[in-house]
DNA sequence: GAGCGCTGGTGACGAAGATCACAGTAAAAG
DNA sequence: CTTTTACTGTGATCTTCGTCACCAGCGCTC
């Protein structure tokens, strides 16, 4: 399932923090993003189910919350490491994915600026379940487990918040084992991870634009598939006009006759 | 995927309600089973993650549980419904599976007594992303989500019961994929399977003996194969001494051989 | 006891895809 | 500006597994 020369993958062990200070006046790092001091502040808070918490709250957590910003490579836990805690993503995006004993990955997901990483090991308390690297720089807010259960246990308002966000991650994690476990072939699943993926962009006249900073192999080892045969397929999808590619810019522009790749 | 004339998968449409009163005196109905009235004075409350909350929280949730005891075949809920609120199972097994516009079906879960049915999509107000069938008769109380919600809304207690709950949920739902997503071939996916299972059962000397009252059909949209390849990796296990079936008993015979296996 | 529904067991065949190997680019590093 | 590294694109093989087809056994009902 691994080829060429990229079976050795390289892993960050330690997690790389980077300045998390903003220079007076200024709000840009040298990775050019905006950085988020206080929470409570946030612009994004509304829009993100754990940040969109009441400013009780919200304040009560940034006293057990640090910050900290990753480069590109970062691995913010690995995988049956014991749950130190968990990790909120202010921006950035992070690969979450894990690996057989020959070195296989798998990818569960992408996870996106205002997710929680880390939460299921952290509240049940065993080991992280998965890896997380970071794949586009960005800024992540850890707080540790006992702190965080601790103020779970005052709060009922952050539990249930908690409860959604769980059961949120459950549902991705479904609809990830139906585009690995009920595809007949390759360009079945591939056609069920574009659709997938495309469902977060706006359609117009059965076609959607979406931006997809994945290479290849990470395709692949998303829908549980080789490297080539991504590449096989997509050029055939290309072919039959299903899609364009410009750089990271995909259009699909025959989303309808995707959609019956998928439907048999 | 699917083959022979089992294309045609029956599926019960509708809960079929059977005595859940038991006679006086009697605690035992037609399938032969122990009926659960009371939780308060449930045997197996203590050993149950979300039964083993405090009387209070137990005799509130008393007050909006229904009970009912289901046949074999019956079905809790269907993939695409709009939640209406979760099952407790007391006793039984269930199986929860997913399928596709074509009929291919994948099993995620056989799910055991003391389980939460329905539980994500409940809490986060979605449709249930699976269908639970009763593959063994058994008992199971049923909570409308109205109701469960307010009374998480109160009981801290409980809304942290349920974090823990909805965590092992998506442990298991990673485990599984890892069986499907991970394997270079089906032999592989099958001792995966097999193992996993295994893991409830006491070890002794490198063997196990396991129950294992499923279909090779069911085993096979477990792992995500053909029923025929499951029959035949099966008789190559019991070929190479590592395996012994008799009726629904299955003994691993080489627990370190299986294992090698899927460690490559 | 004849027939039927369901399950397990096997052989034959073909297609899909993993793997290997290498060429061509494109971007970063030196 | 060259060199290296990372990614994409293809061709040739070879294995696996899904599919079709058929048989046998077992429990059930009529």
């Amino acid at each position: 399932m691994l080829s060429d020369w990229r079976r050795n993958g390289t892993r960050f062990q330690f997690v790389t923090k980077a300045h998390s200070r903003v220079p007076p006046g200024g709000t840009r790092t040298p990775y050019g993003l905006e950085i988020i001091e206080n929470c409570l502040a946030c612009p994004h808070r509304q829009e993100r189910l754990f940040c969109n918490l009441s400013d009780g709250a919200v304040k009560r957590l940034a006293g057990i919350t640090s910050s900290a910003v990753y480069p590109k490579g970062a691995t913010l836990f690995v995988e049956g490491q014991p749950a130190r805690g968990l990790f909120v993503l202010c921006s950035g995006r992070v690969k979450l994915s894990t690996c057989s004993a020959d070195g296989t990955t798998l990818i569960l997901r992408i996870s996106e600026p205002g997710e929680v990483l880390g939460l299921p090991a952290t509240v049940t308390g065993t080991c992280y379940e998965l890896t997380a690297d970071v794949i586009e720089p960005g800024q992540a807010k850890f707080i540790a487990r006992t702190d965080f259960l601790s103020f779970l246990k005052d709060s009922g308002e952050a539990a249930l918040r908690v409860v959604q966000q769980l059961g949120e991650t459950y549902h991705s994690a479904i609809s990830e084992m139906r585009t690995i476990g009920l595809s007949h072939s390759a360009g079945e699943k591939l056609a069920r991870f574009l659709l997938e993926w495309a469902s977060n962009y706006p359609e117009e006249k059965g076609q959607v634009r979406i931006e997809l900073t994945l290479t290849h192999e990470e395709m692949a080892q998303m829908i549980g598939s080789s490297r080539e045969t991504v590449t096989r397929r997509l050029t055939d999808f290309r072919k039959k006009q299903l899609l364009e590619v410009t750089g990271s810019t995909l259009v699909i522009k025959n989303k309808a006759a995707l959609e019956s790749i998928v439907n048999g």
